[in-house]
DNA sequence: AACTGCATCAAGAAATAGTATTGATGTAGT
DNA sequence: ACTACATCAATACTATTTCTTGATGCAGTT
């Protein structure tokens, strides 16, 4: 296989996931093939780091990263996973140009396909329908955010892990625990005995 | 301790660094704690890749880094580490603004003070004694790299084994054989064959 | 032809690092 | 006092990384 099929069948995600949405053309297609990058990062690698500028918008083909926050104390708070097919980029950064406060880096060896700001701009220059794209999947993002917001400010600890399970139910055997608490807003500990109450129950 | 104290904490070895070589005036120190940012990479953490430009110049202040190149056959060979004190870059791609044949990664979390390529021209025009200090740095690093060449070409693998010992004492039983393999161009096991031999003659 | 200095491959053992569980204890808010 | 969590420490478990060993091979001396 020469590196072109390579790429070409790591792109194929993405594209279906474009396609889903609005339908492209094969000019389209072609801009998408040349302005997306594909590369690996690996388990704990950073993708972004806290201080840098984000300048990429990545989709994920395989792997999991996760976004978070690291407080004064210490502590890290996850904001948002991505595994396959999900989108993921510290936006404000990303387009105020500004340092990052966030961080973003893999839980597993991934493979993302990423478009840099600049290219990005060409993009939206050369087809104005990624413009609509771009739009609805970022809506789909906020939404899903406000959804967890509305959860957090709403709901116990047992209330959002359940949630977890139903929204997430891919990632709860493939992540460690660490990472869902801090995801959830608790200690290991506490999901710990919360999985087992759940076991118990069941 | 606030995040000045960290960053001047950080940064007091490379002053030390510096004024062993030549004293610097408080506003030389001034533009080294201006122009040389703190940055973490951690365990297996790329620092430069193969195919970009080496953009940064790295003072390792703990942890450490190994500078490799991968061959056609996929074995990787390394050309340095670089722990506490050192320096490390992909010279020729940082001063040539030219794609690296050669990869940066971390071992261990390491924390580097690196200058950028822009910064370390601006230092050199704001403070011209630099030129003198990078030469000098350059000069040893030079010379080590001319050593172990002479040694690659002229001893067995049991000899530059043993020199490795004298010469990275503090390293040999910090890093993995494997890397150490890497370094003396044999493989890991046969370094575990001459370690055995070793302890069996003493 | 035998010997030396290495390599390669495969399998298993040993060491280390990462993750999960549990108990004891504490605290803020109802 | 009770609920919903946190913190700390110890232990257990699992996965990953690293090391060792044996078998085999080969190219370049002696």
């Amino acid at each position: 296989m020469d590196k072109n099929d390579l790429i070409f069948t790591q792109i194929q995600p993405l594209l279906n996931y474009f396609t889903e949405l609005i339908p492209l053309n094969a000019e389209e297609q072609h801009l998408v093939i040349e302005l997306f990058k594909p590369r690996l990062y690996r388990k704990r690698q950073y993708a972004l780091q806290e201080g840098d500028i984000c300048n990429q918008f990545n989709f994920v083909v395989r792997g999991c990263l996760r976004m978070y926050k690291v407080d004064d104390k210490g502590n890290t708070h996850i904001l948002q996973f991505a595994s396959e097919n999900w989108w993921i980029s510290n936006i404000g950064s990303f387009h105020e140009r500004k340092p990052s406060g966030l961080n973003i880096d893999a839980l597993e060896d991934t493979m993302v396909l990423q478009i840099s700001h600049e290219n990005l701009l060409a993009l939206y220059t050369q087809a104005p329908k990624f413009d609509r794209i771009f739009r609805v999947l970022i809506e789909n993002n906020f939404v899903s955010l406000q959804k967890r917001l509305l959860q957090n400010i709403s709901s116990t600890a047992e209330e959002r892990y359940l949630s977890f399970l139903e929204n997430y139910s891919h990632l709860s055997n493939r992540l460690p625990q660490t990472q869902i608490a801090s995801f959830l807003g608790i200690t290991p500990e506490f999901l710990s005995r919360l999985r087992n109450k759940q076991a118990k129950n069941s």
